[in-house]
DNA sequence: GTGAAAGCGCTAACAC
DNA sequence: GTGTTAGCGCTTTCAC
């Protein structure tokens, strides 16, 4: 491998203006530049980034902590930070956080050692403290999907309330008065915001959600199945179900049909996501749409501007909306069979 | 941050006794070591990477490329790698190809700038002849689903058309005498391997595939569902539907019902890979488990040891098998209702 | 506009 | 066992 000072020697310059031209860095005479750039084109010439890392400031490298990139959720977010890694010449390294809270720590300190430029964290285990404490060391980390308000400006996150409540709204206008909900185990956060936009928007329209008609349960398929089982084992009566993300919502829609209800014409199913399984399954799912790969995108760019030293501190946060999608899963109650 | 210097000066030793307590590197007494040990602790030290891998000869990271994170089969892959990773102690970096031979080609020259020790790289552009120089110049390169026999011992791979085989096999046995498949468009490698492995079978039992029964689209939902469109529309007759992937099964299945045929009571369907969508489906999906995460750790265990010098070659190649998980889009033709 | 040279933090001979 | 030291390839003042 062709390095910087062979370059320099064939060109007849100095390793310095080698280093300028590479970097664009203005100052250097035209007949020069031209014939660095030739010679560096001859010779494959690729500058060692740990070299660059080891001697400048900046390591062009972006780092992702997920919980586990198997699951098409985090995939995606993934792809979005790619994106926005490619179209900034800079390099991706990940980090699987595996659910723990010390691998997420883990994960963290590994991408540090590495003086990634930015960090991205999807965040499930670690307290806020931690995570504000992370956030005045490193300057360039940005929370994805979690909201923190004393580092609002380093969050990047998703309206959970308003989602709900558009899912809910959604469900009411077509006439369904009677709702059952199964959610995430993990009341805290995200499914807590949810459960709120649902309540608030029901209780706009003089409707009631018993905490019989919630069933809570691990957020996958298996759990969805699981808790309307619970659900329709215990008799509670609806006509409309939201379920705390798409994979639920499938599980829910097997249940129903094992149980002999048809989906939407006895129970109207929505899920949350919009992930791929959601235009697998029959019905189609209708679904709250989550930009997650715009998001992380967008997280991706603002990581970056923020480890650029020059960059100025403000109070804006970065909030996005989910919005919803219309398939096949929800029916209005006057279209629905009486059973 | 502190340095290797700042830990030697507190604990009264040269940096090169720090650096081999750091590396369990046997000769170092026990006190001193003890003490380094507790220096580092306290100044919360942690090697600085880059200079590591400028120093060094090897870098402890892992390159992954794949077409594109957000599919679930490939961040599965990269999961099975990370897994890896962690496991050895390395990094990882990422870098989707996004279906184009030159991000492939940038995406495998980015990794190798950064050193890495092993790549993985799941290829579906680049031609052979690229991949084999490139193997003779990077020691830790693993080829992952493909074969190319004068790299044998770099690739790991799945046999495909024993899995396409035992998919027919599987049909067969439930009585089907009339097939269909549904295939990518790229008839080079997989797809062929799988059409040869069905014809193959068919064969052996006297059965036959007009190729007017073998309809090609693009490898997701929408292609399945337009190439059973076309099926349909061409009044080709069929029992059994074999297809390239999960997605286009699920595609397949969608366009089934919509034509007012049921699955599997009017026509089976097989899929292939084993996908979270293949649980998702309605009916959901008997399939060909491709065990790509496994593979995938197995393909990155290989290429850390390919990458050690010390490693000599040897002529073996790493072969995986499919196999068969049952679920309900297949039934016995003695079940299916005549239509 | 260009070059010389001092590091960045670490590793690995080689000495002792 | 432990220390000394010469780089690894690059960036970046500071001269000229």
């Amino acid at each position: 491998m062709a390095t910087i000072k062979d370059v320099a020697k064939i060109a007849g310059v100095s390793t310095a203006t080698v280093s300028r031209v590479i970097h664009d860095g203005g100052q250097v005479g035209d007949a020069c530049r031209a014939r660095v750039k030739k010679v560096i084109k001859e010779l494959n010439y690729r500058p060692n980034v740990n070299a660059s890392a080891l001697a400048g400031k900046t390591t062009n490298t972006i780092g992702v902590v997920t919980p586990k990139l198997s699951m098409t959720f985090f995939g995606t977010l993934a792809s979005g930070v790619e994106k926005a890694a490619r179209e900034n010449n800079c390099k991706l390294l990940m980090s699987n956080s595996l659910y723990e809270t010390q691998s997420e720590l883990d994960a963290i300190e590994s991408l540090r050692e590495h003086n990634c430029d930015a960090i991205i964290l999807h965040s499930e285990y670690s307290d806020e403290k931690t995570l504000i404490k992370l956030a005045k060391q490193i300057p360039g980390l940005v929370i994805l999907n979690r909201y923190i308000p004393q580092i609002a400006n380093r969050c990047v996150w998703l309206d959970n309330v308003s989602g709900a409540q558009e899912a809910t709204e959604y469900l009411v206008e077509k006439g369904h008065q009677e709702f059952a909900v199964v959610t995430s185990i993990y009341q805290n956060r995200d499914p807590g915001s949810r459960i709120e936009g649902i309540t608030r928007t029901l209780k706009e329209h003089d409707l009631m959600l018993s905490p019989d008609n919630i069933e809570e349960s691990t957020a996958n398929i298996e759990g969805g199945e699981q808790a309307v089982k619970t659900l329709l084992q215990n008799d509670r009566k609806f006509t409309a179900l939201l379920a705390y993300n798409d994979l639920m919502a499938i599980g829910a829609i097997h249940a129903l049909f094992d149980a002999g209800l048809r989906v939407p014409e006895d129970v109207s199913v929505i899920g949350f996501d919009d992930l791929i399984v959601a235009r697998s399954c029959r019905p189609k799912l209708t679904t709250m749409h989550y930009p997650i790969e715009e998001m992380a995108d967008y997280a991706a760019n603002l990581a970056l501007k923020l480890s650029d030293p020059k960059h100025k501190a403000t109070n804006q946060t970065h909030l996005f909306v989910a919005n919803i999608v219309e398939r096949d899963s929800v029916a209005a109650v006057s279209e629905q069979t009486p059973e």
